[in-house]
DNA sequence: ATGAAAGCGCTAACAC
DNA sequence: GTGTTAGCGCTTTCAT
């Protein structure tokens, strides 16, 4: 008992008597067992993350984020990644409460979250990151008003004929609704980009940017500007355009969107929509960990974070 | 008793017994205790990675690829992040070995690798991925070679004025691996790098490569060519130079390292070195899969993959 | 094919 | 400031 006492700097321990026990664990080269600990307590010092792709400069920023913020907390991070499969994702929620994590922080694939309401009832704390949740905490951003800021941006430049790249995937609100923000300010201008200058791409790798331009220059016409969702892609549909001798921005204008580190530094600088991907993070990390500190039944925090319009030169 | 064996697929548990024990489980809500298990049988299905930097494109891939890998084999992924702090690397060893993971994949931070030797002696099995290990499993790259390679495609290129900006981190063997590979080839075509010339830098990011450019251009002379010790230094390298007026690679050459898939897509398309940053991971979670399934006592593995040269505008 | 008993290493609650 | 007791939920072993 003294022993766990000591190994938990509770300060009903003599410093002697401490000082003992240390000296004894190290010469047993004792490692304390935090699976006995959470049996007990019913909850580890963990933190569950999934997010949809590991290996993409969206989520990157915000798994580091959280794990540079827990860590200091000495909670330790679980990674999921759930590839867009619901299933996936529903599984790694459940594998995080077999090991009963302190808290989970999850970037859906899909709007249906009844699985994350079933978890917070559970008890244990859950925060949305990237996208909006009715029943719970969530940090999100405000994508339809990015798209609509690209969409501005465009028609101040005096553009009318406008093609779309963007990932095929209905279920994920985000592209969803950067599209929605888009499109609304484009009709208010009455403009609409025509479906033969609407590209849906299997993915949001370099490839498949490059892939959209392909699909793009069979149309019968070519359009003078292009948005497409994520600047991975952009960065091949540029690629792609400049070898088949087009050129950016005087022949066709592209705009991005993340504003990932290497727009700036792409073939044409990427104008682009800048979102706050740390902060999305780090913010998430602080929520739950409110959470954990005892602020368990307190109203869902809200937060949406605003993105910015950046303007590089592939359309100034 | 009946109710453990049937979620653990035992097939001493009758078909109708099961079904109703996972019944049962479904009304109740039941979630199974895997730190329970892990008390018992002293090992939880997890793996602990420790990588310098999350955020990095060189380490991305590798843990995306350990994730990928071994959560089919049901294992989750603990990430912690060193930072280069030797400090932290250990107290993340450390913690994993609490929690009692399957088993741990780690980037070291220095050679000194004690610490993990003294892991694996206490049964939980160690990969060090990304660079070499004498006492145990590894899974590296021949960086030595790849500095090499950068130095004969500049010697072919008849370059003699030669200059290299690097991360200053003397205990990072890989960079200092490359450095010493690039030299040697160099001394043996009698060129040196001047002082004046040999930039360090106290990061690897972007704004570092920037930043080398100005120190490099405080010299008396420019260099006819830039060795770069890593690619997201090497586009900001770039980047600097063409804001300076300074034509790349008319005036000046330069060769990154890592062949991120960024690198295609610069301003100026990079040549690089290319390595296997997936396979490392891959190879990294085989190796330790293999170890979980009892292979705990067999010769450790040493794999060296090679690096291989992709000649881009940046040097053609 | 099922169940009973014991114990994994820890902490909460309660003595002293 | 230190020790005792009980029990967290599971698996191992042994019995039936």
């Amino acid at each position: 008992m003294t022993a766990s006492r000591a190994f938990r700097h509770s300060n009903l321990v003599a410093q002697a008597t401490r000082d003992r026990v240390l000296v004894a664990a190290t010469e047993l080269s004792y490692v304390p067992n935090l699976l006995a600990r959470g049996l007990v307590q019913n909850c580890t010092a963990t933190v569950g993350v999934v997010v949809l792709e590991l290996a993409n400069p969206f989520f990157i920023p915000m798994v580091s984020a959280i794990e540079s913020i827990v860590s200091k907390r000495g909670l330790l991070v679980i990674t999921g990644e759930s590839g867009r499969d619901e299933g996936k994702e529903r599984q790694y929620v459940e594998q995080f409460q077999q090991f009963r994590v302190g808290g989970i922080i999850v970037s859906p694939t899909s709007s249906r979250l009844d699985h994350l309401a079933a978890v917070r009832a559970s008890g244990t704390p859950v925060v949305v990151m990237a996208r909006q949740w009715e029943h719970g905490d969530y940090v999100a951003t405000d994508d339809a008003m990015g798209g609509r800021l690209v969409a501005e941006h465009l028609l101040r430049r005096g553009h009318r004929r406008i093609g779309l790249v963007r990932r095929e995937d209905p279920s994920h609100d985000p592209v969803r609704d950067r599209v929605l923000g888009f499109r609304r300010t484009l009709a208010a201008a009455e403009i609409k980009v025509p479906d033969e200058w609407d590209i849906r791409v299997p993915g949001s790798q370099i490839a498949h940017g490059v892939e959209a331009v392909e699909r793009l220059l069979l149309a019968s016409e070519r359009p003078s500007a292009i948005f497409v969702t994520s600047d991975r892609m952009a960065l091949g549909v540029v690629n792609r355009l400049l070898e088949q001798g087009i050129r950016v921005p005087e022949d066709v204008v592209v705009i991005g969107y993340d504003d990932i580190p290497y727009a700036a530094c792409a073939r044409v600088p990427l104008t682009t929509v800048a979102i706050p991907v740390h902060l999305l993070g780090e913010i998430s990390a602080g929520i739950l960990l409110s959470r954990l500190d005892g602020a368990a039944r307190a109203e869902p925090s809200r937060v949406l974070l605003s993105p910015e319009l950046v303007i590089r030169a592939s359309c100034p």
